[in-house]
RNA sequence: UGCCGCAACCGUUCUAUCGCCGGCCACGCGAGUGGCGGGAGGAAAGUCCGGGCAACACAGGGUCCCAUACUUCCUAACAGGAAGGUGUCCCGCAAGGGGCAACAGAGAGCGCCACAGAAAAUAUACCGCCUGCGAUAUCACGGCACCGCCGGAGCAGGUAAGGGUGAAAACGCGAGGCAAGAGCUCACGACGCAUUGCAGCGAUGCAUGUGAUGGCAAGCCUUAUGGGUUGAAAGACCAAAUAUACCGGCAGUCAAGGGCUGACCCGUCCGUUGCCGGGGGGUAGGUUGAUUGAGGCGUCGGGCGACCGCCGUCCUAGAUAAAUGAUAGAACGCUUUACAGCGACAGAACCCGGCUUACAGGUUGCGGCUUUUU
């Protein structure tokens, strides 16, 4: 298969991602703050992408390129466990990697992090399938 | 050969797999698929100057505010650059070479000048120098000298040469002059100004005349010149859904109200309600602005040079929450005995011209020094 990472798979519309800033559901593992929240089902894209790599973090514009473009090919090579899911799901989502440590990160210990907060991430959306709207 | 300085240029490369953003071509109703080719820098950075472009504003003058400040030239423009002048510092025996410069004005005015020092700006008088007066006493002291004269406490005045202080001391130095002294006078020199002469487009230089004398304008200021504000998130255009000013059509209702009509009924028009269509502004979103330009490269010509002109040739990122990447292997370079590790500074955001700052390593040219050989 194609682990392509289209403009449709990411978040680009400001008004979406405030929405998301406001009501996403929030859990931190290490290097990472995630927000999620689910959307009625979308033909189009299972899932939307928003990668945050803040300013205060990495001063250098070098460092937080090289860093968003490593998250984005371990998201991009991962991904289709999450999309496989969400559609047996019946559900689409929006989410949100925020990177939250000082150093620049190494490729194969950033795979290995993805992959734990994906698992994370479904385990948490199956939780709040099973028992809908408090 | 090595080192140093200056200038110009380069600033990792290749392969495989998986991706991202534009372009062109083919296929497809379309979503899309396939092929070909393109995709960060010398500083893309800081956002410090200048300009283009855009919107808005705008009678004229002054004040305020900001910027600039030796000259000429280059340029679209500049606080940039080139050539030159002046000052100053360094190297050199010299000839000469190189570095640096908020380099207009302190003779318009105000203000400031710590400490030290007598005094920091209407000069002053601590020591010193000079003049006058000069108590006691003719005793004592020193010198000259031989019946005398001079000095010596103190007071009054003159003086700015010398002393010491300081970042800086009333222009330097020599002579004249004087009681002692002093730009008081003179020669030479430093400085400002002026005009005249000569050289130069000019700054300025040389000569001449004349004048004044501490420094700070990066304290205020004066003079001259320039400056409208904002900034691509500017601006222009298209525009779904929803609501809807307004217009038209159809249907319903005469339930409130009005006209035709004095009253009632009926009718009809307006109204009102609903649906349909049109429609303006405008939100999400999209297109444009936006990459062909004060453009790059090359030949020739002009100019000391910055640069300019002619001709030829090339088209070389265009994203928009923001592409230009990731992984693995190899090569190359550096460090290290080796294993191994590392790969400078740094990421376009409307576009140009500069400036400033960061930068491992390498290449070329010129200059200097050194070594070796001939």
């Amino acid at each position: 298969m194609h682990n392509t990472f289209s403009k449709k798979e990411r978040l680009c519309s400001q008004k979406a991602i405030d929405e998301l800033m406001a009501q996403g559901t929030k859990f931190f593992s290490h290097p990472f703050m995630v927000r999620w929240h689910t959307l009625p089902k979308d033909a189009e894209t299972p899932a939307r992408l928003l990668i945050i790599v803040p300013k205060r973090r990495l001063r250098h514009a070098v460092d937080r390129n090289r860093t968003k473009r490593l998250i984005r090919e371990c998201y991009r090579q991962q991904k289709h466990k999450l999309y496989a899911f969400l559609n047996e799901q019946n559900t689409s989502i929006d989410l949100s990697l925020s990177y939250a440590d000082n150093n620049l990160p190494d490729y194969h210990t950033l795979w290995d992090k993805t992959e734990k907060i994906l698992d994370r991430l479904m385990s948490e959306i199956e939780k709040s399938q099973t028992e809908p709207e408090q």
